[in-house]
DNA sequence: AATGAATGAGCATTCATTCAT
DNA sequence: GATGAATGAATGCTCATTCAT
């Protein structure tokens, strides 16, 4: 979807729906048939730029056998993610909040990220991991991440993106982790 | 300034001038005699926001004498001033890397927060944090203050804000520290 | 066009593009899928009516075979043109040194009068007037023929018009002509 | 008055009157002591160039004895005028038939160009010219003059503009003089 | 008298949405 | 179903004019 380069690059109302459809190369009226309105195909588009994110961060988990194995994993994972589709991964956290996004789309984006919850339950459960209110210990993993993805995105990549992956996870599951 | 609210929640072209002006209880013409345009007002309404919120989270950090103590001051601070100001936190948040932002104001506005580079400095210099590509680091430090932040105020605060303040440094600085 | 009219009587900026296209029977934003802006609105129309206007000069010019006959003929259709077609020729007269009007404009509905070049060519080749600064005296020629319909525009034509036709181009005639 | 130039340049409306009052070196209400309206400024500074005009154009006419000496004085006191004042002369080409300039105002700048009226009828009275219609002929001579006046203006004057004076003069007066 | 900040009506232009083809 | 011309409400911004100082 070109909208996703658009609708980050230059907001929500600075970018018309005529210039959607040229980029998609159909007609304005078109665009009409499939959303009812403009708003409708933003959160559209949110609903699949996070599912495409969701699909990323999963891959790959279900041959991992520890819980430390998946967390370094998903880590990675959403990283390198961000990295080949900076485009849907800025568009995300773009309209993350913004008033363009309804709760109902938010609460059906996040419905795809039920397994993060789960992964983090395995980490609480076997003891891995502490459990200080830990919906806001899952709050600073995943911010930690992004903050991380960014900043590559920021500075351009090099080629130790990968040991910086790795440094990153470490100093992050030093902190969470009972020993 | 009533802008704050109104830009996050409506977003820029969202807010009609008029809205902003009406809220201001000025004329429509008045805003434009002090800002040539509306990008010129929502530019230095962010300056205005960041300069608040450094002098916030820099209250009280002389009487600090180690680096740790610092440290915790200003991850409390942060959340302290976002609970009692989530409206410029919000907006701030909303607009940090929004294309209305300019990357001439995006300069202005980070200039004030030279004392946190500082302190971190200070923080290697004395051995007290590791030096794992120290900008990394930064980042991550600072999303997950954020975290805890914004989480606080989706959720609504309760009566052990100060304890989770506590907690959440802790887990942080357990990353970070080298011993 | 009913902005010929619009325009003379109120101004450029004194008429409201919503008015030109209330006029025209169209919304106000169809206007602007065919001029981009109300400027290239004003060129447009000037550049027609400088072409209806040399359309109306040459009429008949082939059919005469001296160039007294030309000269007269021509002198007569101005005549008739503008007192047949007021509003387009009051705008011109109008818009002619305006700044709206741009030079590249200028030179588009210029280049229609080639042909008075031509024919005045061949008055001075032919020896039948004089070739004293010839564009001076084309000025000269051009601008008393106006003024002569001016007037009567401005009098209110009465049936001897044609006699006064005949009277200021025996005049004018008499000042270019060798003998 | 600096009006001259801004109007022309920039036209009536083009033209704020916070833009004529800093040329003019005095703050934007003091404009408003002394013309209640844009309106009433623009067609003071008509009267004032007119009447301005006008007395150029009569300067040493009394010591001229024929009607062919005068005239011929103000065909070049009109030229002389208009190259060394050419805003003031271009400000009213470009206002003489705008819908700025009242009925009133353009009566009242009128008022001072009764001498040329006289000349004339001194001419037919004489019978130096002829007597066709008189007050055409009054018009083509005058806008004859102010062709000739406008083509020095576009083209830049040079040396010989003195020369080209006097065969514009004999070419006009041939047209008109009864033998 | 002079000032210039404040006013708010007015206008060019954009753009989501409709609908005849 | 697809198209894209037409619509007209909405909005940023300007500027003549006022009036408290």
């Amino acid at each position: 979807m070109a909208a996703f380069k658009l609708f980050t690059e230059r907001g929500f109302h600075g970018t018309p729906t005529s210039m959607i459809s040229e980029e998609a190369g159909v007609a304005t009226g078109t665009l009409f048939r499939y959303f009812p309105t403009k708003e409708a195909l933003i959160n559209a588009a949110y609903v699949v730029a996070k599912s495409h994110m969701a699909a990323a961060l999963k891959a790959g988990i279900e041959a991992k056998p520890t819980f430390e194995d998946k967390a370094r994993l998903i880590w990675g994972n959403t990283i390198r993610w961000g990295l080949q589709n900076p485009e849907e991964f800025l568009f995300l956290e773009q309209f993350a909040s913004s008033p363009f996004i309804t709760k109902l789309t938010e609460k059906e984006a996040i419905s795809n990220f039920g397994f993060l919850a789960e992964v983090l339950d395995e980490g609480i459960r076997t003891g891995a991991i502490k459990d200080i209110r830990d919906s806001f210990v899952a709050e600073m993993i995943f911010s930690s991440n992004m903050a991380v993805l960014k900043k590559l995105l920021r500075d351009g990549q090099n080629d130790c993106t990968e040991e910086l992956i790795e440094a990153s996870f470490d100093l992050m599951w030093r902190g969470i982790s009972k020993r």
